[in-house]
RNA sequence: GCCCCCGUAGCUCAGUGGAUAGAGCAUUCGCCUUCUAAGCGAAUGGCCGCAAGUUCGAGCCUUGCCGGGGGUACCA
């Protein structure tokens, strides 16, 4: 990295100008901080050093001790070009162009790897995200998580960690909303069988008539905080086209059992169809049944007593998680002997280790942050470290509907879908970018009707016209025998123009920016990244021509110089694209 | 009450403790005979919620206050 040659430069200085008497240094251990400039005018990197050995050295004159430095700094450099004293006392260094031409040969050699590092190639890390009861169609809402899970997974990879998505499926048998949603869709089925549906407000929804006549239907009653969508009601139609009546009059016991499991069948079925419309794989689905039926919850909780971290207690058992900075302590097992969620959550947390993840990450709603301390209580419960769980809480989006808030979900029967109501209508480009737009941590809203008109305006098609562009230059140059030559045997030099040199910077910071996202789990780092891209990109191409043209004439050199430029700014435009899961089109 | 997040341009939001705080949209005015005008240039627009503190230096860190949202179950 040039900030760790240059950084390395300034502090030999730094002791150089202390052994020369300059000046003294009351501490050895001195950070020599490197800033980019906002302003142009004051070089490619600017050191704060002199400001921060005010104290140190004893000297109050930043600029002087500034001076005082660069008296040490050898005469010549092959990167620096000059350097000088500015405000307070930065010290600026104006490089020599060659170091951002350099990164054109290495993005054509490293390719689709430009970007990438195997910096944490040790770690293995589980994504777990969205995750949505399977009592209802992937929402709107769910697709920030969507996008912030799967981007974050790829930003991982690319920092060489080996990721895992996962989908949790909250099925468990002890829960209720599965029971209700099953016998919302029985009743349902009922109603596509002739019979009239009584709902709890006293409200009777007629029958679907058929065809021959069984008399008398007795109405049935649909479940006093049943599903009321619409959704549910198509569940019931495929159920009937793949079962018929049979279980009109079947035993009861016997209709729910099988309602159950293909409810559960249907929903989870539509909740990847969903995400897959979204670009998102996941790589398991995690049944939390499962965990009760290898007895791992049972397992795990043997394991918290084992540990002295469950009592007894008013005939429940709880876990201690007060002992491990949670703010009081938690029921494992209610007093009716069913497990809650916690023990289930512990149980699948533990098994997320044993599978040999060094990492987890949960992604999930502001609305659950109250869970956090007595997870990780859990975890820590179990004898993992609780700094190995990360939990993100994605700030709460609210749903708008021209302007006005749409109070609902799954309960008010209003669930405004992902796929149907967003991807299909704006496309999964634009989708995805505009729930990449912005930081997880800040709240947004999300209006359908609005972001439908918007669409044309989507930044998404400002970035991918970039790419468009440069692919067609390319076109271009090869369809007029303009054949590329490696970016290694050209002269780069000719790239002088001050629209060149901003997007050579721009590419150079490309991996840097990569990490950054990934370490603070900020994608939207790289959907703006594009933008300032596509941006420069934007005065490059008003100011400098590449091919000869019919009125100006450019010499083979510099159009040999900017054909390297536009490809590996093509590289990198397609890398990120990539990375955010974005198509990269050759055309538009 | 306690806990978490957010207050930056008319709107939606970026912003690594550094110099003159930015972008998109909206508004106004220019620019297509050329490799894609889904584009470019210019203008307008700011007590960075308020106050104190830390620091050579604060939109950024600390504390308090004010506003908005969320959470505080033997529900998931």
């Amino acid at each position: 990295m040039i900030t760790d040659d240059l950084a390395s430069l300034v502090r030999s200085a730094v002791l150089a100008a202390r052994d020369a008497g300059e000046f003294s240094l009351s501490e050895e251990d001195f950070a020599v901080p490197l800033v980019t400039p906002r302003q142009k005018e004051h070089g490619d990197f600017s050191s704060t050093v002199a400001l921060s050995l005010k104290k140190a050295t004893g000297m109050n004159d930043s600029r002087e001790i500034a001076a005082r430095i660069l008296r040490h700094l050898p005469p010549e450099n092959p990167l620096i070009e000059s350097t000088d004293v500015a405000g307070p006392g930065f010290i600026n260094f104006h490089l020599k162009p060659d170091w951002l031409h350099a990164v054109l040969p290495r993005i054509e050699v490293e390719d689709a790897c430009y970007g990438t590092t195997n910096s944490r190639s040790g770690e293995k890390v589980l994504i777990e995200f969205v995750s949505a009861n399977p009592t209802g169609p992937i929402s709107v809402v769910n697709g920030r998580a969507a996008a912030l899970g799967d981007v974050l997974g790829n930003l991982l990879a690319a920092q060489g960690c080996q990721v895992g998505r996962e989908f949790y499926i909250n099925d468990a048998l002890n829960s209720t909303q599965m029971e209700i949603f099953a016998e919302s869709v029985i009743a349902r089925y009922l109603q596509q069988n002739g019979y009239p549906l009584h709902f709890a407000d006293g409200r009777t929804e007629p029958g679907v008539p058929q065809a021959e006549s069984v008399g008398e239907f007795v109405p049935a009653e649909f479940p006093e905080k049943g599903y009321p969508g619409d959704y549910v009601r198509e569940i019931a139609e495929k159920i009937m086209g793949e079962v018929g009546a049979k279980y009109v009059r079947s035993d009861e016991d016997e209709r729910r059992a099988y309602f159950r499991t293909a409810t559960l069948r249907y929903m989870i079925a539509s909740q990847r169809a969903a995400l897959e419309a979204f670009g998102l794989h996941y790589d398991t689905w995690f049944f939390e049944s499962s965990l009760y039926e290898s007895d791992a919850v049972e397992q795990t909780i043997a394991k918290l007593k084992e540990r002295g971290y469950a009592y007894e207690k008013d005939g429940a058992l709880w876990l201690r998680s007060t002992a491990l900075g949670d703010d009081k302590d938690r029921v494992l097992v209610r007093s009716n002997e069913k497990a809650t969620y916690i023990a289930a959550d512990a149980a699948y947390h533990d098994n997320k280790f044993q599978r040999g993840y060094t990492h987890l990450i949960n992604i999930w709603g502001a609305d659950h942050h109250g869970y956090v301390a007595r997870l990780k209580a859990g975890v820590a419960a179990l004898g993992y470290d609780p700094k190995r769980l990360e939990i993100v809480l994605t700030q709460m989006v609210s749903l708008v509907r021209d302007g006005e808030a749409v109070i609902g979900g799954k309960r008010k029967g209003n669930v405004i879908e992902l796929k149907e109501d967003l991807i299909e209508e704006i496309g999964k480009d634009a989708a995805r970018f505009y729930f990449l737009l912005n930081s997880y941590e800040t709240p947004a809203t999300v209006d359908v009707e609005l972001a439908k008109k918007q669409s044309n305006d989507n930044p998404v098609y400002y970035v991918q016209y970039a790419h468009a562009r440069l692919s067609n230059i390319l076109r271009t140059a090869e369809a007029r025998g303009l054949m590329r030559k490696p970016a290694q045997d050209i002269g780069l030099a000719a790239l002088t123009h001050p629209s060149e040199l901003d997007v050579l910077r721009k590419l150079t910071d490309y991996p840097a920016e990569v990490t950054t996202a990934a370490t603070d789990y900020a994608p939207h780092r790289l959907t703006r990244f594009g933008m300032d891209l596509a941006s420069l990109l934007n005065v490059f191409y008003e100011n400098c021509r590449v091919l000869p043209g019919t009125e100006e004439n450019i010499s083979p050199e510099v159009t040999a110089a900017r054909l390297a430029l536009v490809n590996g700014a093509r590289i990198v435009l397609r890398n990120l694209l990539t990375m955010l899961g974005i198509s990269a089109p050759e055309k538009m």
